[in-house]
DNA sequence: TGCAATTTTGCAACCGGTTGCAAAAAATGT
DNA sequence: ACATTTTTTGCAACCGGTTGCAAAATTGCA
């Protein structure tokens, strides 16, 4: 077992409290008494038990970081900006895996029992009722990569998915394509109808140019090669803004494969602009969403939530740009 | 503030010791107390602090998730394995990110106060010495992808790398190459290192074919492409076994680009076959690592060894093998 | 040097639970 | 019905810390 305080204090001869204020700064304790305890406690290798204190100061410093989005290869890059956001102030990520979890109160008990200051949701596909479990049961909540609303419940930090698809399309326009199509991804995410919503009240300005829909059921190669491989099968677009980059890298795949190319017959636009898209055998032209400030707003505003939980929600909303690569033909 | 034990012993009329005991399997409770407690309980929306009555059992079922690689797409499916493998258990998963961090004692210490009941750490370039500073601690500790020795210090799943640079060479040898390489991920990774002695140990069976190699300095696509790019300006090899599947993707991205073609005039083998080296659009001939027979494994060892923390400790290895596909020559 | 103001220290209660032990209650046997 | 065994319950101490409060020690100032 670990060395405890008592322990310490009775090596350095001296109180508990006073080997406890040696250890939280603030406290009032002589430079002698400092270095009385600090001695005893190097002496016996006496780290302090953040969960025993936490009993009393009521703050874990733990942070429940919820996602169920385990496929997308720009997870792995939010959940690096993440831990390490989260370690350099001194907080630790609680993961948690929601695949295959269908009630989400059974992870919001979970969270509860290891009495985390704050949960972050990093998840474009969950329900916004999802993030307001937490804030329900009273946890300081920050939904990233969410749907953000004019009046917000929660805290949302992440991208106007409308514009996004707005952007989308008037690139295709200007492009010169007359058949455009939006491929999304899942349909129930608010991610997907939201572009899906930007990309059609901006083709309704282009009634001459034909656009056409249809939904990948999952942010993934497969379900993008697939939808796409039947695509082609009959009367397919000439330019496709695909749900995202890893869908958009299948749908490209299945477009090589049926022995057409990309830009010359078929046209592709992502969203996220993945590292991958920029690898030279890949090239994506995509919508770059910036992930990185999103994570780092995210992050701030959690830590500005756990000295104020009752802050008032707000909508946290970071501007994409298109980075042009080799998927869409040049504008005419 | 949460709702406490004392709150539903006094709704219930009870003692606290009851309370405590019906939400503790294995105590003792006779039926009538059990359900006057639920229902106090589930009208006050009771659930024990996980934390506090730590304290007493000396179980957290937190268990420190360890890694420094989170720039590899494998470890996005590692992650997934480990969070939902220990989840399905009623283990936590404490992430932490290693990228930057230089003092293995720092996250040492960070971990034992939070009274970690183990950690898993997963990665193939920290040395073993890394592992056994948690060892030292008295810390039960899984390394998941290390190096297996004969005489393991701290109990590791992983892999035989040698073999499987053995294995690579018989591969590039038995299809008629005259001239292979090596191209190895970070030199100091134990797992570059084996796989360089196996594939080397393999090739001095066969004086008459030409043997190079080299290394990057990453498991990344950049480094990959990079290395690639200046061998093709000198006398390349016709084959390279690349230090992973990553690597091999960025090397094919420079062949591509440099105007070779692959298998054609150059063939290239990976390590690990994740998910995207299936896709078309890739479709890398690699080796494939049984990741999720390790996961699995790791999180049973981690288990076991709760129970026994001074179980012995021993080496798992789990066998490789090749997948082939489009990126070398068939057999003459 | 003496006295008030300030700082440092220890006591003891508390955070939210668990658990050994003995008393109380229920079950069993005759 | 009573004695005996078994089960259930509550008391109180404890897990490893923190903190309000008052006593003790130190400091400042006349």
């Amino acid at each position: 077992m670990a060395i405890t305080l008592k322990e310490v204090a009775e090596r350095a001869g001296v109180s508990r409290s006073a080997v406890s204020r040696t250890f939280t700064d603030g406290a009032s304790v002589s430079f002698k008494m400092r270095r009385k305890v600090e001695k005893a406690a190097r002496e016996l290798g006496y780290s302090p038990n953040a969960l025993a204190s936490s009993l009393t100061t009521g703050r874990t410093k733990l942070i429940g970081l919820v996602s169920n989005n385990f496929h997308n290869p720009i997870f792995l890059q939010v959940f690096d900006l993440f831990t390490r956001g989260l370690q350099e102030r001194g907080l630790r990520p609680l993961l948690v895996n929601l695949t295959n979890e269908l009630d989400p109160e059974h992870s919001v008990r979970m969270l509860q029992q290891y009495s985390v200051d704050g949960v972050v949701v990093a998840s474009s596909t969950l329900p916004p009722g999802f993030s307001r479990v937490f804030r329900d049961a009273g946890v300081p909540v920050v939904h990233s990569f969410g749907r953000s609303t004019a009046t917000p419940q929660v805290h949302v930090v992440g991208i106007d998915n409308v514009e996004c698809g707005r952007m989308a399309a008037r690139e295709l326009v200007s492009r010169g394509y007359e058949h455009v199509a939006f491929l999304g991804g899942p349909k129930p995410a608010t991610s997907t109808q939201d572009r899906y919503s930007g990309f059609f009240s901006e083709m309704a300005l282009h009634p001459n140019i034909k656009a056409s829909y249809s939904f990948a059921h999952d942010y993934s190669f497969d379900a993008g090669r697939h939808k796409m491989l039947s695509l082609l099968k009959e009367n397919p677009a000439q330019a496709y803004f695909c749900g995202d980059d890893v869908l958009s890298i299948g749908a490209l795949s299945a477009i090589q494969d049926s022995g057409y190319s990309c830009p010359e017959d078929i046209g592709i636009i992502g969203l996220n602009d993945m590292e991958m898209s920029g690898w030279e055998n890949i090239n994506l032209t995509t919508i770059h969403q910036p992930i990185q400030q999103i994570v780092h707003s995210s992050i701030e505003l959690m830590v500005a939530m756990l000295d104020d939980p009752d802050r008032y929600p707000e909508s946290r909303i970071f501007a994409c740009s298109i980075i042009e690569r080799g998927t869409l033909r040049p504008a005419p």
